[in-house]
RNA sequence: GCUCGGAUGGCGGAACUGGUAUACGCGUUCGACUUAAAAUCGAAUGGGGAAACCCGUGCGGGUUCGAUUCCCGCUCCGAGCACCA
């Protein structure tokens, strides 16, 4: 008798599907489109870790159950290649980023290979390779054209570590996200994308998306749309008028002062001789403070700038203070301040020894213009990175931004020997002195040291899956309207970044005619995370980090890997791994090897209830994306088989039921009872059996049980009379039954005594 | 502080619109096979009790014939946001 070896069998197929592609995805088929992605991995040195494995099997599962049910899928693969970790490398070891990137692809091809993935591998993706980053240059062209990719001056993150600009979202805790250093503020001139354009779009269309409510929410906190109106303070002396926005007009009785932000643009006209260099030094030593102290120390500073403004509904003086509670990026950065109303202006009024004075409440109309805010800033795009995509601009002499014309693009990424950025500001491209100088249109210009945030390339790359190797275009038109937008999306990370995105490209795209749609994504699927057996976060330093391959290599193979995985838990939760279950899981299909290998079949079919039982079962809840409920079923029915007997039907239908968990053990069991893997249906009369148990409740408690017929479950009084008889029940109704409650769908009795 | 999740045996987790709580897996115990072990197969397994029974889904109330599920009020844990006027 042969034994179940899982890495023989896999070896095998993974051969097979190497050589005749079936995963290979074309839009010439009648059947209904189904198109699959994962959020696409960086492919790091590490190479595949468990909870890459966790997110690719879902997308795999679905792609297979969808594929056995004839539908046209296509399941892409691709990786965002720029980024910190191969350049940091490349500074301490002097290897080109180019080189690293390809061997880790390389590494993380053969090991996705080894994962048995219905991949169509002939639409690989890698965001660093010039014939892609030149769409992503594309691209922001066409932002630029509409004014959407613009300049400005302003206070930006910076990591003094990584001597980088950062996005909001890239600073965590006052950190840096890559290197953990404390950020501060420095003022640049820098490239934003202007996302705030399409705001309101962003925020109204959530409710419509097929996307977890987790998500949903943190995109509208993110954006966080509020109502209010801006007025306008004169300010005494002939200073230029002081703007202020507040969700609260009709509280303006009660504004005894105003604050501005310490970046304030005009504050140098609010100043006197006297508060001059008072002044200066808070709004110095406010820049200096970092993010950290700021939250840490929330206790309110401030300094009063010497000017008073004109409260429009009082007529009164009232003084115009600095303080850094005050945000410049918010509103107009600058707030009248209502201490009788407001828990943060009244704790500076307290501190400060400013009027605090209770107001009625007046029209909301009465003072200001109604003005709709938002959280959400323009994403600043611009990082002082060699590894990254350069941004397609050069400067004439005069300083004036030029786009490169889109027939000289790609915009190569220059070859350096020094990757190592410096305090300049400046990239390393800048070091690349020849690749700097570019003439358009006769007129000697320099480039753009700056390369894009690496979201940037990631916020197209599911449309290039489309036509990967089109020349002509970023994506092309009828490829994109047959497969996109994409059906399921899955990934545990990026839940306002890149998700958010990636959807105002896709609204921007739409408007200019290039997308036949306005969301990407139809359904969202965020996987938790996989832990480390005690719970914690694997990671190196703690030396408890499970290596997928290693699982593979052990002897379990891919599919018992897959399979746990699916089994671990519900998807979107997070879990802890359990070597001794994976144990489990390799027993399970041991089980189904020697049902189809090594038993005798059953002649007599004594199991079809139990079989399309599982079939429905198995079926609904992959549909629910209930993986693990779904592997569950599936080994009870081989419990029940191992009891029972399996026929020939069982077997075939336990395979293609398995096949999208386990696709290589069901392969060679399918083959071996030489039949297809199509998708097998389930018929509701066997669902049903000749007797059905009725339980009956004595006031809620379960007495006893009733073997009823079929037939007779319709006839309430003969089952009462029936369950009023039981000798069990019979001992707690000697004091009288007030009522009985029959519910033939639960089929259940109450006796209510 | 605000928003959103979550709390079920020794452990991970089931229970779809209120209807037999603990499916499935792990662990544990016993048995079969074996010279022995591993592997495999079978049985038992929420707590208390000799039993009848009683108690059990974080805590306290409520609605209901019936609540893990719905409502009100808490406690604890996790995630995200965080002086957004």
């Amino acid at each position: 008798m042969e034994r179940y070896e899982p890495l023989k069998i896999e070896q095998k197929w993974q051969k097979i599907w190497e050589e005749t592609k079936p995963f290979k995805a074309t839009e010439e088929t009648g059947q209904p489109k189904m198109m699959l992605a994962e959020m696409f991995p960086y492919p790091s040195g590490a190479g595949l870790h468990v909870g890459h494995v966790r997110n690719f099997t879902i997308v795999d599962v679905l792609t297979r159950f969808y594929t056995q049910q004839g539908l046209n899928v296509l399941r892409p693969f691709g990786y965002d290649t720029f980024g910190l970790p191969a350049e940091n490398y490349a500074i301490k070891t002097g290897t080109a980023p180019q080189e690293v990137t390809k061997i880790n692809i390389t590494n993380f091809r053969k090991q996705a290979k080894r994962l048995g993935y219905a991949i169509d591998w002939g639409r690989e993706i890698n965001t660093s390779d010039p014939e892609y980053y030149k769409w992503t240059q594309w691209c922001f062209l066409q932002l630029y054209k509409k004014g959407l990719a613009y300049q400005k001056e302003s206070y930006q993150w910076w990591c003094p570590e990584d001597q980088t600009v950062l996005a909001n979202e890239q600073v965590e805790n006052g950190k840096c996200w890559r290197c953990g250093h404390e950020v501060e503020k420095k003022k640049m001139k820098q490239w934003f994308f202007k996302i705030t354009e399409y705001a309101d779009e962003l925020l109204e269309e959530i409710d419509n998306l097929e996307w977890p409510e987790k998500i949903k929410t943190m995109q509208k906190n993110w954006i966080g749309r509020s109502t209010g109106a801006e007025i306008d303070f004169e300010v005494v002396g002939g200073a230029p008028r002081i703007t202020v926005f507040t969700t609260r007009p009709d509280t303006i009785y009660g504004a005894t002062f105003l604050v501005v932000a310490p970046e304030y643009t005009a504050l140098d006209s609010l100043l006197t001789d006297d508060t001059r260099e008072k002044v200066l030094d808070y709004k110095a030593t406010a820049l200096k403070k970092s993010e950290i102290e700021r939250q840490e120390n929330k206790e309110k500073t401030g300094v009063f700038t010497g000017s008073y403004a004109i409260n429009p509904a009082t007529k009164e003086k009232i003084p115009i203070w600095v303080a850094d509670y005050v945000l410049a990026g918010y509103g107009t950065g600058a707030i009248m301040a209502v201490p009788a109303m407001d828990d943060r202006d009244h704790e500076f009024a307290e501190k400060f020894d400013l009027p605090i004075v209770e107001t009625e409440l007046c029209d909301r109309d009465l003072f200001g213009t109604p003005k709709t805010t938002y959280r959400m800033r323009d994403w600043l795009i611009s990082r002082q990175r060699y590894w990254g995509c350069p941004i397609p601009i050069a400067y004439d002499k005069d300083g004036n931004p030029h786009p490169i014309p889109e027939d000289q693009l790609p915009v190569l990424i220059p070859e350096v020997d020094d990757y190592k950025p410096d305090n300049s500001g400046r990239s390393a491209l800048a070091k690349a002195k020849d690749w700097l100088k570019v003439t358009i249109d006769g007129e000697e210009m320099t480039r753009e040291t700056d390369t894009l945030d690496g979201y940037a390339c990631s916020s197209w790359y599911l449309w290039r899956y489309a036509s990967p190797h089109d020349k002509d275009a970023a994506w092309d038109q009828d490829a994109i309207k047959y497969w996109e937008p994409v059906d399921y999306y899955c990934g545990g990370d990026h839940a306002v970044a890149h998700l958010l995105y990636i959807r105002f490209w896709c609204k921007f795209f739409a408007d200019e005619g290039y997308l036949p749609f306005r969301e990407p994504i139809k359904r969202l699927l965020y996987n938790g995370y996989i832990n480390a057996p005690d719970g914690k976060k694997m990671s190196k330093s703690k030396g408890n980090v499970i290596d997928p391959l290693d699982v593979i290599n052990d002897g379990y193979g891919a599919d018992t890997l897959r399979t746990y995985e699916m089994f671990i838990g519900p998807y979107d939760q997070d879990a802890a791994w359990d070597p001794r279950s994976v144990g489990g899981v390799y027993r399970f299909l041991n089980r189904c090897w020697t049902l189809a290998f090594a038993t005798e079949y059953s002649k007599e079919d004594k199991t079809i209830n139990i079989r399309h039982k599982t079939i429905k079962k198995v079926t609904e809840d992959i549909h629910r994306y209930n993986f693990n409920t779904a592997v569950a079923a599936l080994m009870e029915y081989v419990n029940e088989l191992y009891k029972i007997g399996a026929t020939t039907e069982d077997v075939v239908i336990l395979a293609k039921l398995l096949k999208p968990f386990a696709p290589h053990l069901t392969s060679e069991m399918l083959e071996k009872l030489n039949t297809n893997d199509e998708w097998p249906k389930w018929d509701e009369k066997y669902l049903v059996s000749d007797t059905v148990e009725v339980v009956v409740q004595v006031n809620g408690k379960l007495r006893a049980k009733l073997s009823i017929n079929q037939a007779d479950l319709s006839d309430e009084e003969k089952i009462t009379q029936l369950a009023l008889s039981d000798e069990k029940v019979k001992k707690y109704t000697d004091s009288g039954v007030k009522k009985t409650i029959f519910v033939p769908k639960a089929k259940i009795l109450n006796i209510v005594i």
